[in-house]
DNA sequence: TTAAGATTGTTCAGTCATTGAACGTAGATT
DNA sequence: AATCTACGTTCAATGACTGAACAATCTTAA
């Protein structure tokens, strides 16, 4: 499944590294081969990545995965509700430290109240 | 699977609300009825919960999951392991924030040049 | 030039976690 | 007694994911 988690990530390697395999993709997004294929080819389909391929470049890949202009209004975009989206994240995650250190603490007690 | 997430969380709301269905269960942690019934086995099988069931008290479900002494201490166990978790985890999100916002930031430059 | 080797994108059968409808059972209600 | 309701259990179906296998292309070596 294509998340918007993964779009992000991968437009934004393509972004500074249009030259790049989709194992080498994987392998940086942590995913399988298969993922991989299977994300950039719905990028494609939605139009945010165009798969151009150079033949003058030697020792290169087949294909140089360049965002369109839509891809890199589309990347911006998700920049920004990403940051929105962590910066909730990061509040929650305050408060269940929060909780959690005061359960860890009431546990502590407990341990001393049995002895 | 059952993953130390949600083996702490079950043993969390067990440990203060014992009875409680496998469908309120699977409600309250966002997950299907099977994948409770099949946490909640483990957790016995593993001997950190037994299943006691109650006839006398009336009005109420067929099974009350009180957690063994064996469950307790995990339960804290797994509140200490988690905060530390957790703590990495803010870590990580705080830098990731940053450098989403820088992102965010040249974004914007990169449109005024355009303008 | 040719053959072998390396690297690429693509495919897809297999794996595995997860779902939720369906079932049998046992109190509660009428 | 009959109906209803809520429970735990099951399991066929779904869907995400993997990575080995393949065909095509480029590189290198002889």
């Amino acid at each position: 499944m294509l998340t918007d988690e993964y779009r992000y990530r991968i437009l934004k390697v393509l972004e500074q590294d249009p030259d790049v395999s989709q194992r080498e993709l994987a392998k940086r997004l942590d995913i399988s081969l298969g993922k991989a294929n299977f994300c950039l080819k719905a990028l494609i389909e939605k139009g945010l990545v165009k798969a151009g391929n150079f033949k003058k470049n030697p020792n290169k890949a087949r294909y140089l995965y360049l965002l369109t202009p839509k891809g890199i209004e589309e990347k911006a975009s998700l920049t920004h509700r990403f940051l929105l989206k962590k910066i909730k994240e990061h509040e929650v995650l305050t408060e269940e430290i929060e909780l959690l250190r005061q359960e860890a603490f009431i546990n502590t007690q407990e341990i001393n109240d049995h002895e």
